[in-house]
RNA sequence: CGGAGUAUAGCGCAGCCUGGUAGCGCACCUGCUUCGGGAGCAGGGGGUCGAGUGUUCGAAUCACUCUACUCCGACCA
């Protein structure tokens, strides 16, 4: 992408209500707009991070077994009363009549629906388990949005939902939902612990909430050190094996929100030296609440000795628009923002030096043809502006590589990679520097982790 | 929902106290000079001062009402 051709509104100076870091880069970077409160626009930078984002968050559901469908945003009213929640949600849901007088709502999440959706065509224990989710807007009318979208009203999120026959085989479907989280965060560049958490109005009795731990992280949390390197499961992972000893290994360890825990706690818990008392980042949730839908909405299936059975369900969920800034809150520094290749909205940078040049404008031309030929998503710097300006652009955006060439470099047959995270610079010949820019980028991309 | 604030050009702000018809920096446009870490000079465009009502000869400025947004607390992916 040429940036004289890209749409990249980036400022120089950040709106005074941004007060956390994620939130005034993602303003400064040009990744998103404010149109009301909690209410964003994604701008096209910004919608590459969250399309990147989602996109691992669909291969690692798809790889654990679950299916992906879409529901509608604008719900019947008739099935929330089914469940009982349409009077219990409260004012956190967005209501709406219709030119009929219907009352409908802006879904905030969608048990309700996804069930009536099961009723209506599971009727056998054969086709269990059942894992369906999908990726879809939410909308819920918090009392106070605020940091941007980590904490939107309008926002999207991924929810799953799991259907068995009992609860053991509801324990397996939220145990693979569990490593499905460990592995999506891990392959964002994000560490995501899993917490015992407290079930909230979804309700059910299983509950772990994965926290990104960061300065700004909303929630207190408290958690065994160990943790925070423990090795993640390989893409090697087999999803229909016993992901038990994962999920024991990992829930032994102490970590819980401070909803769930006091310091008496940890401290008798956690030896003095392993204890980490930190801020979390909630990106995402998983519950296990058997049948609290299946039964007010008669969600059953037949069983092998013929007796019908209501299905025991969980729901699992992981917010894109709030993962995008909590990678920001862990990934920075002065300059802007450091995004991991895998979800980075361009691998790479070209960077005219000197546009308006011939020599060097025609000397970028064919490396960046290059580069789109090697397959690095580059985004090409053309623009006729002061070299300070562009390294400032591009250290803003976080481009994990930035590749320049001016007439200096061109004079003597070399170009310049600079790496983003470290700063470190190497002078390559010309004719190598495509290579050596694949040969970074490539193991960091996300279908490789 | 309770408490505290803010609202003047795309962004950041001054002007308000003490009423006299709007200004600065950045951004934007034109030209020239520049270009290896957010360029310089010259010229230029853009605002019914959040909305309404009132006071006044006259309101960005004073009064009242409303709206939007932000921050602090209780809730949540």
């Amino acid at each position: 992408m040429r940036l004289s051709r890209f749409f990249l509104p980036v400022l120089k100076e950040s709106p005074k209500e941004a007060e956390i870091v994620s939130h005034r880069l993602m303003l400064r970077a040009g990744m998103i707009k404010q149109q009301a409160a909690g209410s964003y626009s994604w701008l096209p930078l910004g919608f590459r991070v969250l399309q990147k984002v989602v996109k691992i968050i669909e291969q690692e559901q798809d790889r654990s077994g679950a299916i992906e469908l879409l529901m509608p945003t604008v719900q019947s009213a008739d099935l929330w009363r089914e469940s009982g929640r349409y009077d219990a949600y409260g004012k956190e849901m967005l209501r709406i009549e219709d030119r009929h007088e219907r009352d409908m709502l802006y879904g905030p999440t969608n048990e309700e629906m996804v069930t009536d959706i099961f009723r209506t065509y599971v009727k056998s224990y054969k086709d269990l388990p059942l894992n369906l989710y999908h990726v879809q807007w939410k909308f819920r009318d918090e009392v106070r949005p605020r940091f941007g979208t980590m904490r939107s009203r309008e926002f999207l999120m991924k929810d799953a939902y799991s259907f068995d026959l009992d609860e053991a085989g509801a324990v397996r479907a939220f145990q693979r939902m569990f490593v499905a989280y460990l592995r999506t965060f891990h392959r964002m560049g994000l560490v995501g612990i899993p917490m015992r958490a407290d079930t909230g109005p979804i309700g059910g009795d299983m509950s772990y909430e994965f926290h990104v731990l960061a300065d700004t992280g909303e929630s207190g949390v408290f958690l065994h050190k160990d943790l925070v390197d423990k090795p993640i499961p390989g893409s090697d992972i087999d999803f229909r094996g016993d992901l038990s000893p994962i999920f024991e290994d990992w829930t032994s360890l102490f970590a819980a929100t401070d909803e769930m825990t006091d310091d008496a706690a940890f401290e008798a818990a956690v030896p003095a030296d392993k204890r980490l008392k930190a801020r979390g980042i909630e990106v995402g949730h998983i519950f296990y609440f058997g049948t609290k839908y299946s039964e007010p909405m008669k969600a059953s299936v037949t069983g092998p000795d013929g007796r019908e059975v209501l299905v025991h369900m969980g729901s699992y969920g992981i917010g894109p628009t709030r993962v995008v800034p909590a990678i920001i809150e862990a990934s920075h520094d002065d300059a802007g923002i450091i995004w991991p290749v895998s979800v980075a909205p361009f691998e790479a940078m070209l960077i005219n030096l000197k546009a308006g040049d011939a020599a060097t404008d025609e000397a970028c031309a064919s490396l960046y043809a290059e580069l789109e030929a090697a397959g690095i998503d580059t985004l090409y710097d053309d623009r006729d502006a002061p070299a300070g300006a562009k390294f400032a652009t591009a250290d803003l955006i976080g481009i994990p590589y930035q590749i320049l060439l001016g007439p200096r470099g061109l004079k003597d047959g070399q170009a310049e990679i600079k790496h983003r995270k470290t700063g470190e610079r190497e002078m390559l010949p010309l004719s190598g520097a495509v290579a050596r820019l694949k040969a970074l980028i490539e193991p960091q991309r996300r279908d490789k982790v």
